[in-house]
DNA sequence: GGCACCTTCTACAACGTTGTGAAGAGCAAT
DNA sequence: ATTGCTCTTCACAACGTTGTAGAAGGTGCC
């Protein structure tokens, strides 16, 4: 049986609540008293019960992280930077998978878990512009990512309408005119794939370039099979395409593999630039040009803006974004 | 403010504790009770306090996931597979980095925190046979990987002798007889590289041929880039080899890329075989041949150990090791 | 010598829940 | 009418911690 504060107190002989002053450092303890108290706790191997702190404070020292997936590369870096710089704080991160499925993030949100936790950081892809009003839940909250934006709610993201523009403008700059995409959401304005759109064709128009619709790949979900899927699309109808920009790193180098495999030489043929900088282009082959959206630091400031928010929620919402470059390998 | 038992009860005109039988699906309470309940509920927007329930019950419905790195592909792929069958089975998974330090995975197996989840799957990569006594712990442990092996704890794990042994023989059957090895750790020989290079040692013997230690490619980290520098080690090195067992898929990417860099054809000149199968061996250029270590079992019968171990403490311990196969791509 | 003020420690009351045991109501059997 | 049973509800006591208020003892100042 785990020791309680009362067993060191019995074996210090003081009360417990002095133990808990010792543990919690509060100023006032004698130097002796310290002593015997803290070799009391080593003799018991005593730690305190975060159940019982955390009911009694009403602070768990805990944040979640909610992400689509863990298995795509920039979630899973997202992820590893996120732990890392909640350690820095003193916190543990809990990681909930909502597969980019509406209602599972609507559960989320409304989930009874989301109170053993001092605050949420939040990267939907389900919900929709309907559903920002749920996102006014009592847990501080941080939004990640494009999909979702609520006044009052903080939030960090990336600059997408930037970046993509700037890798379009890399592709431009490399000669290169007949930029095809990969991984376009149909019909979508707001979030990652209608943003970075955006961009894409804010570069297209100021350099005199007009948008062509055949070259858009479309590419429901972001992984290695839809890239290759919206390649050998584009290739088979025919349009002639002497560059891709696929919307993330994951989609390029499918995409990269179905050109290849159709004998396109990459970048010779046909120049590819991603989207994420994701370890998993620095080694292919050939190594891919991406953009870096800035996802360290993005961790970096979601943890850093949750932390202000849990300490007080009454400071202004916070809307960071962060910096963002490009990275040339390659396959540009 | 959030609503208790205490408020909810009020509204319902009863005992608090009826509410509380109402929430936990007590059996003898009056439907009509129960409807009342139910509506003062759902009027105040009732949640249970899990610290409370927490404190109370000494369950979390919680468990650690304890990794070297997330940003792993096999790594983040499995806490993707746990954080799935936990939630089959209503547990929440809480993930620690631990960088393969020894320290950090000491301090880990003695923190506070782990009294505060309901499990722990590990998978220690810096602790040594030493350390074994360590994972003598109250929380109910299961041990990942093998790096470390206690007959007192659950442990689930592939095969990795039979698994390499089967890779190296897949080479061999492919004609191939200088196979270099990626990943080796040398002097090692419990743990991943260990195992998976007396695999590879047992195949040579089999098939007559003798083990050549200049054929040895260390790596300590298995990284892409490392995985880069040790085959660019192996080529600087004059040795003569026609094939690459990499003791896993990241350090296999990287192995291709320095082939390929190099001027040496894959899988002409040097057919090229990884382990784990992560996703980005799918797509790559060429595709990966691989060993599927059973990854996505490992997750299930973890999580299916632990709760049954949390469920009850006095079961032997288990010992399980899952199934394995070869995929063959392009790169053998 | 009296007063005010530190320093050090303690008693008590929460936090919101679940387990135990028993009380009250209703009904059948004696 | 009394007893004994079942069904339903409730009072009470934990679980281990922190915050508040205040007591006990010592020290400095006038």
């Amino acid at each position: 049986m785990a020791a309680t504060l009362h067993d060191v107190a019995r074996l210090a002989g003081v009360s417990f609540k002095t133990v808990s002053n010792v543990v919690n450092d509060y100023p006032h303890v004698r130097p002796s008293t310290r002593q015997r108290v803290q070799e009391a706790i080593a003799q018991l191997g005593y730690q305190p019960n975060l159940s019982a702190r955390s009911l009694r404070s009403g602070r768990s020292d805990a944040i979640s992280l909610a992400v689509p997936e863990l298995r795509l590369p920039y979630f899973a870096e997202l992820a590893d930077e996120v732990i890392r710089a909640a350690e820095r704080r003193g916190l543990v991160v809990l990681i909930e998978q909502t597969n980019r499925d509406r209602k599972r993030e609507l559960d989320l949100l409304g989930s009874a878990r989301l109170r053993m936790v001092d605050g949420l950081l939040f990267s939907p892809l389900g919900l929709t512009a309907e559903d920002a009003s749920m996102v006014e839940i009592d847990t501080p909250l941080v939004l990640l990512g494009e999909r979702l934006f609520h006044p009052a709610v903080d939030h960090v993201t990336m600059q997408n309408v930037a970046a993509a523009r700037a890798a379009t403008e890399h592709l431009l700059a490399r000669g290169r005119r007949r930029i095809a995409v990969v991984g376009s959401h149909p019909g979508e304005v707001i979030g990652s794939a209608g943003l970075r759109l955006q961009g894409y064709r804010a570069a297209l128009d100021a350099a005199g370039i007009p948008f062509d619709e055949r070259l858009l790949g479309p590419a429901e979900l972001w992984h290695r099979r839809e890239g290759a899927e919206a390649a050998q699309a584009l290739i088979a109808s025919g349009v002639d395409f002497d560059a891709v920009f696929a919307f993330n790193d994951t989609l390029a180098l499918g995409a990269m593999h179905a050109l290849i495999a159709a004998g396109r030489r990459v970048p010779d043929d046909v120049a590819v630039i991603g989207f994420d900088n994701t370890d998993d282009g620095m080694f292919s082959q050939p190594t891919l040009s991406t953009v870096d959206p800035g996802r360290r630091e993005i961790a970096e400031r979601a943890v850093e803006t949750v932390v202000q928010r849990i300490a007080d929620r009454g400071i202004a919402p916070q809307h960071v974004e962060v910096g963002y470059s490009i990275v040339q390998r390659e396959s540009s």
